[in-house]
DNA sequence: TTGACAAATGACTATTTGGTCATTATTATA
DNA sequence: TATAATAATGACCAAATAGTCATTTGTCAA
């Protein structure tokens, strides 16, 4: 649907601007050039179409960081992470602004929940770097330590989010990359204990097999490209009743990992299936 | 003006709680228990409430940081630093969530440059302690180190602000503190040169002694307690003329400094007059 | 050319908003 | 008590909002 995708462009840019709740309806189809009916066609409301752009961007993201993490060595693995980071950032600076505007903490609960569950896969996922960049010696202060690279991407995204200077990704990355080390091999002083983020986290429940298959049959419907949906296919396939060697499934999933539709299910499938 | 001060507070509450655009004028006068027209009689306007607010606490935040690091002895100057800091957050914590929710960037052009402001005058005083602490040897860092600590300010405030979790706060700055200096000692790499610093910080107007004597006279009007009438004063008189001596002004200047009510005028007078 | 179906329109509604102001209540003064 | 001054009220307004729906327009195959 071509429309869908002209709403959430446009969209993005206002919000970007002005801000959610400061962007009208009439706003965005003046500047889609489309009718108010049109509007409410491709969308049953202002709130889900914000969702979707969330879902769109933060899908993208988690599985980059995911893929990043799983498959870089680990000398590389701080420099790479932080500079896919800033490049998501920087290429997809319309919703990043929008993010850091407005999801501190308002809006409705549906919306929080989606943001507290896409954080946390974050979280994860810089967790499992943590403990095996730096093992048992990290034992004790491994939560801090996330919580300074998550505020680390926060401060310096911030830095040149906002202000439209041009920036050295490379270097910010190994900027980041020499500091994190240092506090992961000197820090001794933990502040955030398991008890705390135990506290503050809710559990977050496992997509099932059933659910896989289903979201996968959606795509497809979906999709054009001809490799991408044979992909998805076998792999379905493949969820249904295991016969293909694993060389053969770890190619499937690069086929589909760099269309941002498909991002999403190759993360899924890494993470919970194979 | 008692019924200035009631709106201030109540609204403050909704507006953690909902947001200041999801607030409306109606609600804030229900929950005081006034009527609408009461309302425009102490603020002409919904957004100068929300600028009295942030002016009321980005001045007191701002002078007792100022009042530390000019006041505390290098070797404790970071641990009492973060623990102020993180003092004010909580005792401040309604506050503490409307500028994280808010004001990361949206609402008008008047606030946003107040805020900037704000900020630069804190990014000064951090400056200011990270040279005296570490002189030279981060010569080429500082920038770094500066957006580290704004960044450690902001990540952790997040964590306990937004989570009504018990926090130890004396673990908590010994734990920054300690990070800090790490980075501080051993960090190589800058990525937040002198020049980026330029590109993005507008220039900012010294506060004039024409204005000082003016806003002196103007509190003295507001202000009931005598110590703090007579000292305010004296001030004003010794920025006319001078002629005390200065440990009477230091004198003078400590007993204005614990009134919320001056400590903008003791701040301003520390930094742009005596 | 017709007719059936889907896509798109925009006038419309119901509600909410920030802000005003003629009126009324309260307080201080003489 | 009478008068003046100040504080407080809430009905009212214009503007804007998200969302609806009867109507029109466009696009096919037959």
């Amino acid at each position: 649907m071509v429309k869908k995708q002209l709403i959430m462009e446009k969209s993005l840019e206002l919000f970007a601007e002005q801000g959610f709740e400061a962007t009208s309806v009439q706003q965005i189809t003046e500047r889609c050039g489309i009718s108010k009916g049109a509007f409410y066609l491709s969308f049953k409301s202002k709130d889900e179409l914000i969702i979707a752009l969330i879902d769109q961007f933060m899908m993208q993201s988690v599985s980059d960081i995911d893929y990043i993490v799983r498959n870089t060595k680990d000398d590389q693995l701080l420099y790479e992470f932080y500079y896919a980071i800033y490049q998501s950032f920087h290429k997809h600076s319309d919703f990043a602004k929008v993010l850091m505007k407005e999801f501190s903490q308002t809006l409705n609960k549906e919306l929080f929940f989606k943001m507290q569950y896409y954080d946390q896969l974050i979280e994860k996922n810089i967790l499992t770097m943590i403990e095996r960049l730096y093992g048992n010696s990290v034992q004790h202060t491994k939560y801090d330590l996330m919580y300074t690279i998550k505020g680390f991407m926060n401060t310096y995204a911030h830095l040149f989010v906002f202000y439209n200077v041009p920036v050295d990704l490379q270097l910010l990355a190994e900027s980041l990359a020499e500091k994190t080390n240092l506090l992961a091999r000197n820090a001794t002083i933990p502040f955030v204990s398991a008890e705390l983020i135990k506290m503050i986290q809710p559990i977050d429940e496992e997509v099932s097999k059933e659910q896989l298959i289903d979201l996968i049959g959606q795509k497809m419907e979906e999709i054009e490209e001809p490799i991408e949906k044979e992909s998805l296919f076998l792999l379905r396939q493949q969820l249904v009743e295991p016969s293909l060697s694993p060389a053969i499934v770890n190619g499937l999933l690069e086929n589909i990992r760099n269309n941002p539709d498909c991002k999403w299910i190759s993360y899924l499938l890494r993470r919970y299936a194979f």
